[in-house]
DNA sequence: CTGTTAGCGCTTTCAG
DNA sequence: CTGAAAGCGCTAACAG
């Protein structure tokens, strides 16, 4: 391999002076200049990533720290991770995958001290995360996919669960649905305190509310069976119910399953959207879902570039950003069609 | 952060045998082990990743080479990739995601010369590919998750296609289904020579032979769309079909489709085996796939150790292994119930 | 506009 | 068993 000095010689030049022509750090002559990259490609230079570092004490190195979560990555995850890594290329980066089994701040508070990474993204974070403590406190670049209940000093992409949830209960509330259930994932993760399941559990009843529908929420751990368990219980407790948003991808072959054992039919009888999800789960289920689609691309190229922003700028300029789920209409969801029980009562009851 | 040299002083003895006892090089009085060590953790020392990169030229980082391919990563890919970030790491290796679009060579060279990695890992290895070539002609150090045409030299892991496929014909054909399709991935991998579309093609052939059952093959495209029309084209064609063997996960929904479309129904009338895939995506569906599962962590992990175990190992120790996927029966398959109509057509003629 | 040189924090001879 | 010192390949003062 050659090095620096090789191509120093080739061109007649100061090692130096090949260095300052590479990072474009001070001006150099074009003629020098022109030398100077001749002799680079003839020789197939490339400079050494791990002597620049450590010289220049920035390894351009960022990592994605990935807990590996109670309900396992999907598609979601993975699209960030991809996009993550695509945004770091292209910004000369290198994207290390990290895997945090845990939020354990001590083992990430050992990573930062290596000098390996010059700074790290976050996801699956929760409201109130040591992590995000640990890295604020020894001042430790970061930027998170999520947010905190504290934001201040966070550099942040997340989603709009707001946002999302009030466009997916109007939607179904425009389509004459009065008693709408909500989906959510795990009790646990809520009492982790889990950002999305905390603030979609939120948003739901503030959404139901402004509608002016009916609105009931259940957490649900992550599979088919528990879908089933939980909603065949619901829809026992609540026979008026005709729509399910749910956040739980999972969950859903069950749901479904518990839908047609009573004998109905999707979208005719009942409506089902999953938010927070994707085209390709969507597209995955008989009939098609109807789905808001996370923005995981975006997720992931905002998380790394809000990191390399706070790197390459000298001034702390954070940014926090929200984006929407897209709302897309496929064949799970459709007009309200059962009239509520409660009414068919009152008639009975006339 | 603190240096070697400050855990030197602290501890009373030179920067080497700091240097030493960490790396286990050269023998230390126990006396002076304790002292070190107890100095280390008092200053909260960690040794700089890139320094001793650059020092003892191994910089302990692997590179996991990911193509976008066609038909977006799926459950298995994804599982590859958090398996071998975690194997990299308890190994103490970091594992960098590179994102490589295409097979371009070039761009691998480039990689390879900047010194930030000691080997890469290949996934989506076609049988002639010119990333392993490039890698052998300048004696890089690399595994295969997959395997090329000519493996001569390069250590791998991939899946046991032959057993997989035949296994999967055995079991539909021992249900009594005598004709059996097989609907593979696109047309356009198998002429790019993609390995495990290359290899399915020819073992179903055999597989079906040896069985003594009558195949049928076609590609398709990864998309529901797809598997709709390229199904019902082949159901149309052959009727007497009574099984579907694929590995072609997003061409599922597709082909439950136009089965049903029949009016037939899975898995009384049509058995479905969707090989090379995964629980996660069995459980997606209604009713639950029968598939044969990737090993995808254990590709994962493999892929990693085999890598690894040639960076550590002074003898080019290069290992090979074949892994089966594990057969498991769920809803979409069972016996034969449909006579074929070729024999309604003898019975008919009498 | 260009050259010289002192490190970056560690590994690893070479010498005791 | 322990020390001293020469780099690893580059960046970034400092000096023209």
């Amino acid at each position: 391999m050659p090095t620096m000095l090789d191509v120093a010689r080739r061109a007649g030049v100061a090692l130096s002076t090949v260095s300052y022509a590479l990072n474009g750090t001070r001006p150099i002559s074009e003629e020098t200049r022109q030398r100077i990259f001749a002799a680079m490609d003839e020789l197939g230079y490339r400079p050494h990533a791990l002597a620049r570092g450590l010289a220049s004490r920035r390894s351009r190195i960022i990592a994605l720290l990935f807990p590996v979560s109670e309900r396992g990555l999907g598609f979601t995850e993975l699209e960030f991770v991809t996009s993550a890594a695509d945004t770091a290329r292209e910004n000369g980066y290198s994207l290390i995958l990290w895997p945090s089994e845990t939020h354990d701040p001590n083992a990430l508070r050992q990573f930062t001290r290596q000098g390996l990474v010059d700074g790290v993204i976050l996801m699956e974070v929760h409201l109130h995360d040591e992590r995000v403590n640990l890295l604020r406190e020894i001042g430790f670049p970061f930027s998170l996919i999520g947010r905190c209940a504290d934001l201040a000093g966070t550099s942040y992409v997340d989603i709009d669960f707001e946002q999302t949830v009030k466009e997916t209960v109007d939607y179904l509330s425009a389509l004459g649905h009065t008693h709408i259930a909500f989906l959510n994932q795990s009790q646990s993760l809520f009492d982790a305190g889990y950002g999305p399941v905390v603030r979609t559990h939120a948003c739901f009843e503030q959404a139901v509310q402004l509608a002016g529908v009916k609105g009931i929420r259940r957490f649900c751990r992550a599979t088919p069976q528990a879908g089933y368990e939980t909603f065949s219980e619901l829809l026992t407790k609540c026979p008026d119910l005709t729509a399910l948003v749910t956040m739980n991808e999972r969950a859903v072959p069950g749901v479904m399953q518990a839908v047609a054992d009573r004998g109905w039919r999707i979208p005719d009888d009942f409506s089902l959207v999953v938010i927070v999800s994707s085209a390709r789960m969507a597209e995955m289920m008989t009939p098609p879902l109807t789905t808001t689609d996370a923005p995981a691309a975006e997720l992931g190229r905002l998380g790394a570039e809000l990191l390399i922003q706070q790197l390459e700028a000298q001034e702390q300029g954070i940014q926090q950003s929200l984006l929407p789920c897209r709302l897309v209409v496929r064949g799970s969801s459709g007009p309200c069609r059962r009239a509520p029980s409660l009414d068919l009562r009152e008639v009975q009851g006339t």
